[in-house]
DNA sequence: TAGATTGTTAATCGATTAACAATC
DNA sequence: TAGATTGTTAATCGATTAACAATC
């Protein structure tokens, strides 16, 4: 794998084509060329072979991809098969949410645990995964290897809980709540997922042909 | 409002601005230089004036940008001043979540009703808002002005339920099942949530961080 | 007024698209 | 072999950054 710098264009594009090419060989398609590839998720085909060429030669002059292998390769590149593994912390609405409707093992992360203040939750199981009091968290990274913070603690906790993941060593996390995480000095990895900066530009886009329609009526 | 053509990287930066400025005022911050702005979200202070200028002229020179008002000027933008309403589809867990956690009305959108099939759920409900069969989907939105389906029913469902609101004429989906639904010649709004998208970015990034450490150790 | 900072034009940089030789 | 399609280089396009006159 040759890896130069790859943008971050490029990378959010790659769970983009694993999830057509899981639809694809769900559907018995065992092979495919970038221009097929492309039209289906709107892309050009020379972009679809550009952001592959990032990697590595994955296809075949000629003939194209084959399915199965490319999807196995962007799984790899993607991290899949590195066995990372997550904690949760906050079990409330949007933790107890994640815990039951995503399936973490489906994108090669193990979920092995959950952190909670609430003492009727400690101790307890959720869908397999234990809940431990958030005072053990600090010896749970200790004692074991913890890749991703899931982090779905309500507002107020983010910037504290945060801190004590970055002390613990954490390599990332995954950022629920509505407050914003990114440190400059920081080394730790932050993804968020900002549900109001979601809607807000779908607002956005609704806003705009709300306009158009007005224009167009005008004339 | 000049509003020319404005790029999808601009209009995803509108609810961080948005989001910095809540911020700045609640710290009782009334003005904000583009420099200043730009360093705590991580930009250039030519690309925060650069984004504003996109809408019209919101600064003054020498002075700087009044924190209210710019906050304002970018909530209109982003139609929160529409009031835009909404239906959730689908009352399972990231629905509930979604209903009890997220304050739709904090980002000027109104949450008028949700839908299920489950007969436990219909005709109660649940943060205030009434739970409907799905039966009465097409005569409600043919009764009330809705914009924005909130799609997190499960993913079997996601496509029938997709086309029904496309027919009823919907203008957007906040779509939060793991499913493309952007269709090529619909023109119905899609804005994608998807989780495992984001996940797999991240953990694009540890294994980026994890060859990194190694090769380092290796020389 | 002098200093600061905007609005805006020009320069640079990077990402996307086009083109085509290599080759299956 | 002929046709198809990749891998890759070159051209284009758009977004970001730099610069600076306007002006508060």
């Amino acid at each position: 794998m040759k890896q130069v710098k790859v943008s971050n264009n490029v990378i959010r594009r790659l769970p983009r084509y694993l999830r057509k090419l899981d639809e694809l060989s769900e559907n018995g398609v065992d092979k495919i060329s970038s221009r097929q590839l492309g039209e289906q998720l709107g892309l050009t085909s020379s972009q679809v072979r550009q952001d592959f060429n990032c990697f590595g030669e994955f296809g075949q002059q000629g003939y194209g991809y084959n399915v199965l292998a490319l999807r196995e390769q962007i799984a790899g590149i993607l991290g899949m098969d590195r066995g990372f593994r997550a904690i949760l912390i906050g079990v409330g609405n949007i933790g107890r949410a994640l815990m039951e409707n995503f399936c973490f093992d489906d994108w090669g992360v193990r979920l092995a645990a959950a952190f909670d203040i609430k003492p009727a939750l400690i101790g307890t199981e959720y869908k397999g995964v234990k809940i431990y009091s958030m005072e053990e968290l600090e010896s749970y990274l200790e004692n074991n290897q913890v890749n991703i913070a899931v982090l779905t603690v309500p507002k107020a906790a983010a910037i504290p809980v945060t801190e004590r993941l970055t002390a613990g060593g954490i390599d990332a996390i995954w950022n629920f709540t509505n407050v914003e995480l990114t440190e400059p000095n920081s080394s730790t990895i932050v993804e968020n997922v900002h549900f109001s900066d979601s809607l807000l530009s779908l607002s956005y886009f609704v806003a705009e042909r709300c306009d158009e329609k007005a224009a167009r009526e005008e004339q």
